[in-house]
DNA sequence: GGCCGTTGTGCAACTAGTTGCACAATCGGT
DNA sequence: ACCGATTGTGCAACTAGTTGCACAACGGCC
């Protein structure tokens, strides 16, 4: 339920086609909720057949041209709606976690290897994240919206904190394991 | 992908009918991955039929009776295989921080509420997670399955309290935002 | 001994996300 | 002028998870 209203706020954040669209959830909000270029182009359509969006006129509008969206009020409205509405959260899922439950019971072939790579794309998403609290963050943000933006970066990097601290006891702690426990 | 492992893995740890398996799955393998009663049966139904699994021998097989499932050795190495396989984490999808980036854009009415809703909510949780850490793991856990499944409840436990120190500074941030912020 | 809540199993339809591919336009080299 | 890589848009089929409902058996209760 929350992939339109990603693509409403990254639109009216700047109105942008389809591919902008796919590269700015690339590297911003797709942190918190990634969608692929399909999704989006799907997406698009439906918000501009219910009229929440529409497309920015230009000359030739053919496939392989660049097509721009921007939000219409009813978009603006609808967006406004579910932010302000209560939801409540997703029951978790990692499947880390699963794994380390059923290697218990299996054995741990092959896990510690891959909390090593995890731990290796949380250090590098941490570095991005700290780069970008550098970059946009340095000193004395004062605007609502800063602050927001922020908020939300602080998250992540706290995440990330908390991920490789985690795996780095967890790598220990199997260097004390028996080699197979199943 | 997961949730047939989660069903192996439940079921190695001790043989159930589905709404046994569905009670420990909301108490345990359910915290990091969920499911409902009806995924629950309808996946027992496809992992008997792919005889990685079977009913218990029992009297009276009918609607409404108890059914109790085991493992068979094809299960248990379909559920050894994948746990030794490496697996990529999925992209990271959170409706919470999502909403605060769209409060930035719409304003932020409402949002407040509902991260004290969440922080309740993860307070319990924390309470319920610790509650098991005395329980089951009071002093001097020693065998291997122990220490793995402290570990996973480890990574619970810290990630409620990421989750409870990040809401009480959002809210914080919120004390000191201008009523509107859109 | 009929009613009702609880326990237990299950199907069907829907929604959301993923994977795999197709195809047009543009640009740079040759 | 042609060719291939890149940019940009998009459909179709599939997989996983959710929602809503149906229905049988059991246990008490009045």
């Amino acid at each position: 339920m929350s992939l339109p209203h990603a693509i409403l706020t990254a639109l009216l954040e700047k109105p942008s086609s389809g591919l902008e669209l796919t590269r700015r959830f690339d590297k911003s909000i797709g942190y918190f909720w990634s969608a692929t270029h399909q999704q989006i182009y799907r997406e698009l359509g439906r918000l501009e057949g219910e009229g929440l969006i529409r497309a920015l006129p230009t000359e030739q509008p053919a496939r392989g041209q660049k097509k721009s969206y921007e939000v219409l009020p009813a978009g603006r409205a609808e967006l406004a709606r579910w932010t302000a509405a209560s939801q409540d959260p997703k029951p978790a899922r990692d499947a880390l976690l699963l794994r380390l439950r059923a290697a218990a019971v299996v054995g741990t072939e092959g896990i510690a290897a891959d909390l090593r790579h995890h731990l290796a794309l949380h250090q590098r998403q941490l570095a991005e994240y700290q780069e970008i609290e550098e970059r946009d963050f340095g000193f004395g943000t004062d605007s609502a919206q800063a602050r927001l933006h922020h908020l939300v970066l602080r998250a992540g990097i706290d995440l990330e904190t908390f991920w490789i601290q985690w795996l780095t006891h967890a790598l220990g702690e199997f260097e004390q394991l028996p080699a197979e426990s199943g």
